[in-house]
RNA sequence: GUGCCCGUAGCUCAGUUGGAUAGAGCAGCAGCCUUCUAAGCUGCGGGUCGGGGGUUCGAAUCCCUCCGGGCACGCCA
């Protein structure tokens, strides 16, 4: 667990000004103190010690303690067992920390990013279909940490990629045709490796009823697979589908890159030069090969084939350059699914065959989604017709248990999505649970404004004497930011989803235990800025995540 | 065959830059509503951290090896 810097900086200063040692922040680990231990927290101070001043850690620790007596954050510091520090908090602490939770507009922010560029590719479904569950689970994933990383100081550019260059767009374009003519009496003749699925039928459908059939004699008999309407037109109404999906999603792009762009531009001949000119190429059985197996690919990869055409990997160069040299990026962060773990060392190949270190590129693998229904897998396959569309997804589910379920779990790890659970509307359900949360304080706040007739103000609140889950409340609260900072460096929007739910639950445990309003209708004071700063980090969470903050449920 | 991901409670997973008694949720059992939203809370039971070996004062975490599950290995895009 991330713990308070503010409370690590304590140790660290300490270590300098009492021993001369410094010490990297990272290394020196807060955490909560286990039940029947002395203190509220514990620092493993003892052990970071011991080497440098030559005493076992219990013995460094111990001198940790005595030096930190008359700091005014912290109180009762003892050495604890192995090597541990603990002590309790002040109530200053508390204090200055809460007013500055609601006076700081930057109190959730960090500035780790230090306003560096960041590309951030992901989506990039192809423009042939509608948008799937895998797509859901990297715009979820995407979006959120967008707003982490923007939260952390850096500039970041959310970017989905469209390939609408090669031929699986020119198959589109050609069995849209076929459907739309099909439509008037010419059998639809799909093309091998062609789209067969309903919603092609049904975008043929639509362009019938907004063209008539003003388009037949036209194109009836162009096969020109580049130069084709039907290509055009199938590409606008995909990418608006797509959009329209990703609205429903909360989820919008800073911009759409299309391949075809990098052509007209003569952008991929520049980057074919490029590397050329590093000598990174060779010639063989009629083809160009890049030999990423100098950057460790397990084999070279063709860039120009045989007939002369650019492969789809030589665009991908073309986009790299795009993103470092055109567009300046410090970091380019690319979010794809399971089956492209094989593209990592060939995307690092890339970046460093055109001369950037390949840790400017985070190359972030989605592991598979699996729609769980009644204990069982639900089957998705493309060709089989079934489609595990988004959109369906979104109108089972909800968008706010679709999106928190997708970032529930880390990026690697295969996520069972439970359509059941998602749909529940009760305390299994950890949206719930969270929303839950919200609406409860609000309604909390409400009440207060009625009795009290005013709204409570920080300074209002003393500290001085804290229940222990008023103490847990605040502790987790003002180690958000924390966890904030901590999520985006590990790119790990779920680090926020799991800090939520213990933030949320220590919240209906205080709920249960205490009354902000007493029974004779009076307001604490500092129960009331609780749940004032309660409310605030949870509309900076929910926002985050993409959820919807529901004052009433 | 090669490469990547995963293996922790009955189920789904946190914890993996080595540190305190391995944690949640769900499921099970027992309680809590004349009280600010019971979509909530409290308690109990439940573990050879896949197996084995190694490094270390200390390993779920690092190294080796084996086993099991998933995915990927086109002059397709």
């Amino acid at each position: 667990m991330a713990f308070n810097d503010y409370l690590k900086g304590i140790f660290r200063d300490c270590a300098k000004d009492a021993f001369g040692v410094e010490l990297n922040l990272d290394s020196i680990k807060v955490d909560k103190a286990p039940a029947g231990t002395h203190g509220t927290y514990g620092v493993n101070a003892g052990f970071l010690l011991s080497k440098a001043i030559k005493k076992s850690p219990f013995d460094a620790a111990a001198e940790v303690a005595k030096h930190l007596e008359n700091n005014k954050n912290i109180t009762e510091p003892q050495a604890v067992k192995p090597g541990y520090v603990n002590f309790n908090v002040s109530p200053a602490y508390y204090s200055q920390q809460v007013e500055k939770l609601f006076s700081d507009p930057a109190f959730f922010f960090n500035n780790s990013g230090e306003g560096k560029k960041i590309n951030l590719e992901f989506v990039s479904a192809n423009p042939v279909g509608p948008l799937v569950v895998v797509s859901g689970r990297a715009a979820s994933y995407g979006d959120s940490l967008a707003k982490l990383l923007s939260m952390s100081g850096y500039k970041v550019t959310k970017e989905d990629y469209v390939n609408d260059f090669g031929r699986q767009m020119d198959l589109f374009g050609l069995s849209l045709k076929e459907r739309y003519m099909e439509l008037f009496g010419t059998p639809a003749n799909i093309p091998e490796g062609g789209y067969m699925g309903q919603y092609v039928i049904e975008l043929a459908e639509k362009i019938k009823a907004e063209k008539g059939d003003s388009l037949v004699a036209q194109y009836k008999d162009n096969f020109d697979l580049k130069d084709n309407y039907f290509r055009k037109l199938g590409l606008e109404k995909m990418i608006q589908w797509q959009k329209q999906t990703l609205e429903k999603f909360g989820v919008s792009f800073d911009n759409w890159f299309y391949e075809s762009e990098l052509h007209k531009n003569k952008e991929v001949e520049e980057a074919f030069a490029r590397i050329e000119k590093r000598g990174l190429f060779k010639e063989e059985e009629g083809a160009v090969w890049f030999k990423t197996t100098e950057f460790g690919d397990d084999k070279d990869r063709v860039v120009k084939k045989q007939d002369g055409q650019f492969t789809y990997f030589a665009s991908d160069i073309a986009y790299m350059l795009n993103k470092f040299e055109k567009r300046g990026f410090d970091r380019v962060i690319n979010i794809l699914g399971p089956d492209h773990h094989g593209y990592i060392k060939r995307m690092e190949a890339i970046v460093q065959g055109l001369g950037y270190e390949k840790e400017k590129l985070n190359v972030i693998i989605l592991q598979q989604v699996n729609l769980m229904e009644n204990g069982e897998k639900v089957k998705m396959s493309k060709r089989a017709g079934k489609i595990a569309a988004l959109d369906d997804l979104i109108e089972e589910v909800g968008k706010d248990a679709a999106r928190y379920f997708f970032i529930m779990r880390n990026f690697n790890s295969h996520l069972d999505f439970d359509i059941e659970l998602a749909k529940e509307q009760s305390d299994k359900n950890p949206v719930f649970y969270v929303q839950y949360a919200y609406a409860r304080a609000c309604s909390i706040l409400v009440k207060v404004k009625e009795t009290s007739g005013r709204v409570f103000k920080p300074e209002e609140a003393d500290f001085s004497a804290v229940e222990q889950e008023e103490e847990d409340l605040l502790l987790y609260m003002l180690n958000m930011p924390d966890v904030i900072k901590d999520a985006a460096g590990k790119y790990a929007p779920s680090v926020l989803v799991a800090a939520l739910f213990e933030l949320v639950s220590k919240f209906h445990s205080f709920y249960n235990k205490h009354r902000v309003i007493s029974e004779n209708g009076e307001v604490s004071p500092k129960r009331a800025v609780l749940i004032l700063a309660l409310k605030k980090t949870l509309e900076t969470c929910f926002d985050i995540i993409g959820i919807t903050k529901r004052e009433r449920m």
